[in-house]
DNA sequence: CAAGATTAATGCAGTAGTGCATGGTTTGTT
DNA sequence: AACAAACCATGCACTACTGCATTAATCTTG
């Protein structure tokens, strides 16, 4: 090993505290919103949301689970009115799932809380030095790579405008 | 509202990229251990690696949840032997739930693939400017504030020296 | 068209997590 | 000593999540 470990673990202590403050404001951001959504549901939504709509087994797919419990799972959210069923004429096996526009509004909600708490929180660091401090994040996270939709939210707010 | 908002906007989006990518490389430092420990299961084990051996209602508070919840999570975790339960003199109603030497290393090696995984991640960067790259970092950590047990790891760490 | 593959749903079965109400033991307070 | 409070466990009831095996409908291909 070289000697620069001793920065490197600071760089690397820093980071977890930072790992520790987002997942816990992820998590609040999804706790905090009075729907009754758990996080497997959430993570349906976000496919939907990032893929467009899918079949049950490309969703399984995504989810790493099998297709019976994809079906269910869509079944609760359906329940819950969030995705909905759509038959397509091309292939009549195939059940389509879409978000409605409840389910939308709620991933939206959520990434928007998410957005507002980081805002908050970088707020006056920003301001003094915006654009080193968004270089050296976007350096971070182009580092991170293998993201593989690190614009997916861009995406929905483009869909939603 | 000023100007900066583009840059801030640039920002915070370099922010929720990098949240996304820590918050499925925290998933994943869980997820990819061959045992069988669910996410409750497991913040069950950080409040007890964090704040030490703890009675159920200390622990049911700590997890908002009710004491039967916390009493039966104990005891899937004591099945699992990741935790024990121990009777004090003191105060023959209360039972103290501990970690057990497998409880700690599952937490441990947790943070260390986090760990890992973080610092891999940042490699290259940290080498070439660290110092100020930790220094906006431990700044940012900073402004997050509220994370109330910032160094727990820390503290974990040393405990296990 | 017939055989095989694909797709989804369902029955069955199990674990996890959750709360409410209840009971039992122990401690604390008059 | 009696009564209240604290603490834990348990019975009961329910939802979520999960997989396996099976069935039914619909393509696809030979």
């Amino acid at each position: 090993m070289l000697e620069q470990t001793a920065s490197e673990d600071q760089v690397v202590g820093a980071l977890l505290s930072l790992s520790r403050a987002f997942v816990g404001l992820a998590a609040r951001s999804l706790a905090d919103l009075d729907e009754d959504v758990t996080l497997p549901q959430y993570r349906t939504l976000v496919v939907l949301v990032s893929r467009g709509p899918q079949r049950i087994v490309d969703l399984a797919q995504e989810l790493t689970v099998t297709s019976s419990t994809a079906t269910r799972m869509c079944n609760r959210l359906v329940r819950k009115g969030l995705v909905a069923r759509q038959e397509r004429p091309d292939d009549r096996r195939a059940a389509w799932v879409t978000l409605t526009a409840a389910g939308r509004d709620l991933v939206g909600e959520v990434m928007r809380r998410r957005r507002e708490s980081l805002a908050g929180l970088v707020g006056e660091l920003a301001m003094t030095r915006p654009l080193a401090f968004a270089a050296t994040l976007n350096a971070l996270v182009e580092a991170a790579g293998e993201i593989p939709d690190a614009q997916w939210w861009q995406r929905w707010e483009t869909a939603v405008d």
